[in-house]
DNA sequence: GCCGTTTTCGGCCCGACTGTTTTCAGTCG
């Protein structure tokens, strides 16, 4: 998806939430929403389409096409810069708390001049909301623990924000003569879960011609640092970009000093020092004489210390140096190891694509095989019937009879059909059996009663894998990073009952999910549960987060054996079967 | 503000929960 679409959803949205904050019209706040989400999803560049295709997109009028043309041209318009007149920042920040929405946000203001989280969190603690309208005693706890999340989360990104700034500034610096090598390092590159500031490396003779790229993007709204080793800038969205440029001969060195994690390097160059040798960005020099022995590739550098390359997801100082020196790496899964994708969205629900359309990108992927799995009804707002449900599975069954066959005379690709289940919080699903048993795969997911009791959410989640039907569980803590906390389950308890009874825990790859959580998968594998990484995409372009779940499998050691939809269709539809 | 085999107006996704109230507004998915 365009990054240039992002920024004109992000001004829609923004003005969906101050048009409802200052009590605008609820409808015309929702239509603004919907629109900011069908331009993120869609695969053009928004500001570069005609005002007839813009009207083409769902939610997208004559007004709102004019807003975008406005902002193709100025960056802004001019019905959210009078809003924003109104409002500080920090109120709008402010309903980025859990619990807290527009209005109360705008009474703390209007009261008590509350401007920010900070400031809110001052305002609880001096016992300024004492008598406030709305706010009590439980209240203040829970917009305090709100707070707390928000600010663990302050100043880093999600990986795909990270991601795609990286690949700007590849693409930016590759470019300039001189330049032999540009990668990035660093938490992105290890697929941490936020990243607080964004590495990239490059190699050239010259580091000058390089910089000055970095600080003329468009892009870098301030230099922070300067110099001929590292430049530092901050984006406009606030995101600080370090370069750093190395000869090309200390190459591998650099990528391995810069890509971290400190408690694994830490720990590599405690390797070197008992082999009498020093390890440090420039290279592996031999302790007494000082004389280099290698830098050029991080291959060198691990080997002659004994290690076979280690994969930068492993790099966390969590047993990934013992094993590599014992030659007990695993052969990690990879992108390219995936045949498919078992839980995405259509706009029969709340996508943003069609059913033709998403099956055509999930095509171009590659893919041998591919679910569509729409809301089922008691996610209430997606208004799901049984009749919906059927006529998609009909139009399902039509669609995959059309599929050509695949590159290299291979099967068409396979179309299952699912449905993305609610578990209740008495551990029931939607549907009875005997409907259920219509679906090539069900994927059953915590969507309300997020603050149930350790016991009963453990019996819920229990109880989702004893029904035969539910093969996935769909986000399985349902936190959403620097949002909303993971629900409190018994982890062990939960991995026993997927494994006895053939359920599979996702590895949900939405940047803003990623769950299960890396932190957690080798003990659910050692644990013998098996693991599904699916995109949840709800547009086209979302299909490709994929790779941040594939990131997050990886920082769990796993291997393709291990996720099923890196099995081929045969062995799959058997451990859909559930044994039924 | 968008949309239409309900098409140029009058609807628009809606039910449940929570914490606050004392009958309901706000928030969420």
């Amino acid at each position: 998806m365009p990054q240039a679409n992002d920024a004109v959803a992000a001004l829609l949205t923004e003005y969906a939430e101050l048009h409802l904050m200052t009590g605008g019209d609820q409808f015309r706040a929702r239509v603004y929403d919907r629109a900011a989400r069908a331009i993120a999803g869609h695969p053009q560049d928004v500001t570069q389409l005609s005002p007839a295709a813009l009207q083409q997109i769902p939610g997208v009028g004559q007004a709102i096409a004019g807003k975008i043309a406005e902002i193709g041209a100025t960056g802004t318009f001019a019905a959210l810069e009078r809003l924003r007149a109104d409002i500080p920042d920090g109120v709008l920040e402010l309903t980025r708390i859990p619990a807290l929405g527009p209005k109360r946000a705008l009474l703390l203001y209007r009261e008590l001049h509350v401007g920010s989280p900070a400031e809110l969190r001052d305002a609880i603690e001096a016992g300024r909301l004492a008598g406030l309208r709305g706010f009590g005693s439980k209240s203040e706890e829970k917009l305090l623990r709100g707070i707390e999340l928000l600010e663990a989360a302050a100043g880093r990104v999600q990986l795909n924000v990270a991601d795609e700034t990286a690949a700007r500034v590849v693409e930016v610096v590759s470019a300039v003569p001189g330049c032999l090598r540009c990668a990035p390092a660093g938490s992105l590159r290890r697929f941490a879960e936020t990243v607080g500031d964004v590495d990239v490396l490059a190699a050239a003779d010259d580091s000058g011609p390089l910089m000055a790229a970095l600080t003329g993007m468009p892009e870098a709204e301030s230099v922070i640092a300067a110099g001929p080793a590292k430049t530092s800038v901050r984006t406009a969205a606030g995101l600080q970009v370090d370069l750093r440029v190395v000869p090309l001969d200390a190459w591998g060195a650099a990528l391995q000093y810069f890509t971290g994690s400190q408690a694994h390097n830490v720990a590599v160059r405690e390797i070197a020092v008992r082999k009498k040798l020093k390890l440090s960005e420039y290279g592996l020099f031999d302790a007494v004489s000082g004389e280099k022995i290698v830098s050029r590739t991080e291959e060198e550098v691990y080997r002659r210390l004994g290690m076979a390359w280690i994969p930068p997801a492993l790099r966390e100082h969590t047993g990934e140096v013992a094993a590599a020196l014992r030659g007990g790496l695993p052969a990690l899964i990879t992108e390219s190891d995936i045949r498919g994708d078992l839980h995405t969205h259509t706009d029969l629900t709340d996508g943003v694509a069609t059913l033709a359309e998403m099956v055509a990108r999930a095509q171009a992927r590659g893919y041998a095989y591919y679910a569509i799995t729409d809301h089922a009804p008691d996610l209430v707002m997606q208004r799901m019937t049984d009749e919906k449900m059927l006529a998609q599975r009909a139009q399902v069954r039509r669609l995959a009879a059309t599929l050509a066959p695949a590159a290299g005379g291979r099967e068409p690709m396979a179309l299952l059909h699912g449905t993305e289940l609610n578990i209740a919080p008495d551990g029931t699903v939607d549907w009875p059996a005997e409907f259920l048993s219509g679906f090539d795969v069900c994927v059953a997911s915590v969507h309300s009663h997020f603050d149930q009791a350790r016991p009963a959410m453990t019996r819920r989640l229990v109880a989702a894998c004893e029904n035969p039907h539910v093969n996935i569980i769909g986000h399985p803590l349902a936190r959403r990073i620097g949002r909303r906390p993971p629900v409190d389950v018994d982890l062990p308890a939960v991995f026993r009952a997927c494994a006895r009874t053939g359920t599979a825990l996702e590895v949900n790859a939405h940047p803003g999910r990623l769950d299960l959580p890396s932190a957690h998968i080798k003990a659910a594998r050692d644990a013998g549960v098996r693991f599904a990484v699916d995109s949840d995409a709800h547009s086209v372009g979302s299909l490709d987060y994929l790779r941040y779940g594939v990131g997050t499998a990886q920082r769990g050691w796993l291997t393709p054996d291990d996720v099923i939809n890196a099995w081929p269709l045969p062995r799959l539809r058997e451990f859909l079967r559930k044994g039924r």
